[in-house]
DNA sequence: AGTTAACCGAGACGGTACGTCGTGTCTTAGT
DNA sequence: ACTAAGACACGACGTACCGTCTCGGTTAACT
């Protein structure tokens, strides 16, 4: 979207429009897949005309990515591996922001601009910030991260949700593998697309 | 798909017709994502009438499915955990099969015969071949499958592909999961729907 | 539209849909202007789907075309030029005709094809007859065709409607130019674009 | 258009913004047609907002009215019927003016207003000037008016354009028609929308 | 050898959604 | 009050795709 540098000249955007119509899709997300999602239902529900949510965003795309940021909200000060693996569980078993993310992370699959921006936007910042608190190999972080949300979104798709046992098994295995004593090989860690 | 039931009147079809669409599915979705893929598409590449094509598949959906099969092939006889991931890795690491069973655990998400079948027809098989070659619980052996299958799509979702060093991590976590001394604390395995 | 040579490859098209999408047309434009029809509503009077009508023709100007052609009908054997004139001018009066008419005249002001296809489709053919019964010259016959389309369009756009005695003046005045006395110059008749 | 019933309180209306907007009006119009030009782009050629054009105008339609009166100008004070029709003429075979014409008649098919304000602005003026000039009667200037008129512009969309031919032979009939010798029979001329 | 029933290619068809464009209204900041 | 700029609701356009259908024509097995 764009920055705000000063008045732009023209009517102002109005400034609850974007957080409607994002409520509106993870809204209709939560119970049917995106792509049988259409934008004039999103619009319609949010209250708004499908211009209104092209001049926002350039494509269904772009609204999906939109979306997800929506829905994950700020990233939090992690304390402990426990605890933000806990957080990313916690988003990931939530409907509507897994099927962002499986529709998303599908989508990625054949476009890099998607993919630097997942990237950039979610799996960054969210390594940096664990590895912050722990004194860990970024590779081992960023391991970590993959293996978590992968697994999860995996599990769900064979089964249709995530259970507290799920999120358990997937914490010991991301906390064994951040631990100290973990002595992985050291390898290249996935950067570059 | 229809079950051959001993031979049905009228003309028979051309036995090679399937196998050419199906390749030509698997070709297109290693270039493009399935939900831009037509099927008038896959019929003229496959040099076939769209007819043709429904006449074998009920749906685009069931064709993604068939194609996943065709592209995976049969279950190796795995006679170690390295080597079986090994073979999995490999298939996952090829883009038409890997954007394949993308699209179909994206699908699955809303679409429980869909998930249904990806288990019965992928997990279940695969997990069973591993708990007989390896004397372990079937819940590690589950948990090692997402693990594995999940881990290596979302870091190709995040990079666009899959490096050597992604697969040896994998391996090394499933094989620690898989020995005997793992110590997981006994938790019931995902397994309903 | 398409000549049929032999039966070609694959679903014919149905008969009567043309028909009735262009019916469908006349009796929508008779009520409102071309411009305030949308295509969705004649193809639902229709019947038929909005695809269907795009097959048939390329857009929304080809279909007033056609509905022109479709509401003028075969040109008559004209026995004389009052009745000749009468023929026309009793298409003009028609209300969903001559709308169709003035959108078509009014729309070819910028487009030479349209032109040149009314040209050939409606003026020519009708010269053609008006010639050959008449012994006159093909520049009194053209020019009396745009005296009496024209002159009772103008009077149409003017009043709201055509009466009895516009049609018998203009008769007169077509008339009088047909005659073998009239002594026009010889000046070269409008043809070219 | 709105009156102006002396200053009023505010700021003034710029005098020239009106002019440019018709002139970028009637030069647009003169390569295409008024349905196929935006307001947008009316604006954009006159250097204005499309705000200034909406606070002159109420709508497209107005618009085009006043664009066609801009471009008529003045009535001049004809001297001979021939005169009369050759300032017609002259307007009509101007490319900009002729377009705004034929849209505006090709409107009021559909709008009584409009056509109300097209007779008493443009038809009735001008029949009066002639028949003060020519000792004629209403209906046989009326209908020279409309015959000249119709006739140019229906072979202005036959052709493409308007020929001195052209012009001559109308003059021809118009003049025949309006000398005192012409026995029309008195029939009612058209008046009642 | 002729009949039969399914196969196959080709394309029409209904329906739904996409992304774009245009009109007319509105809401700001600035003159 | 006027102007520039642009957001907004609404509605239509023309396109693309899915899944169904209806043709003519083909091919093997069964009578």
């Amino acid at each position: 979207m764009r920055d705000q540098e000063g008045p732009r000249p023209g009517r102002p955007r109005q400034a609850d429009v974007s957080g409607r119509i994002l409520t509106a899709a993870r809204e209709l997300i939560a119970a049917r897949s995106w792509e049988r999602i259409s934008l004039d239902e999103v619009a319609t529900r949010a209250g708004v005309a499908k211009t209104t949510l092209y001049r926002r965003w350039r494509s269904k795309d772009e609204l999906a990515v939109a979306t997800l940021e929506h829905a994950l909200g700020p990233l939090p000060a992690a304390t402990s591996v426990r605890a933000a693996v806990g957080w990313l569980a916690e988003r990931v078993r939530d409907p509507g922001t897994r099927h962002v993310l499986v529709t998303l992370t599908s989508l990625s699959a054949r476009d890099p601009d998607l993919r630097t921006m997942l990237r950039s936007r979610l799996r960054d910042p969210y390594v940096a910030s664990l590895r912050d608190e722990q004194a860990t190999r970024e590779a081992s972080a960023t391991l970590a991260f993959d293996l978590v949300v992968g697994t999860l979104l995996h599990r769900a798709a064979m089964t249709g949700g995530i259970t507290d046992g799920d999120v358990a098994d997937v914490s010991d295995v991301a906390e064994q593998l951040m631990s100290p004593a973990a002595d992985l090989p050291s390898r290249d860690a996935a950067g570059a697309p």
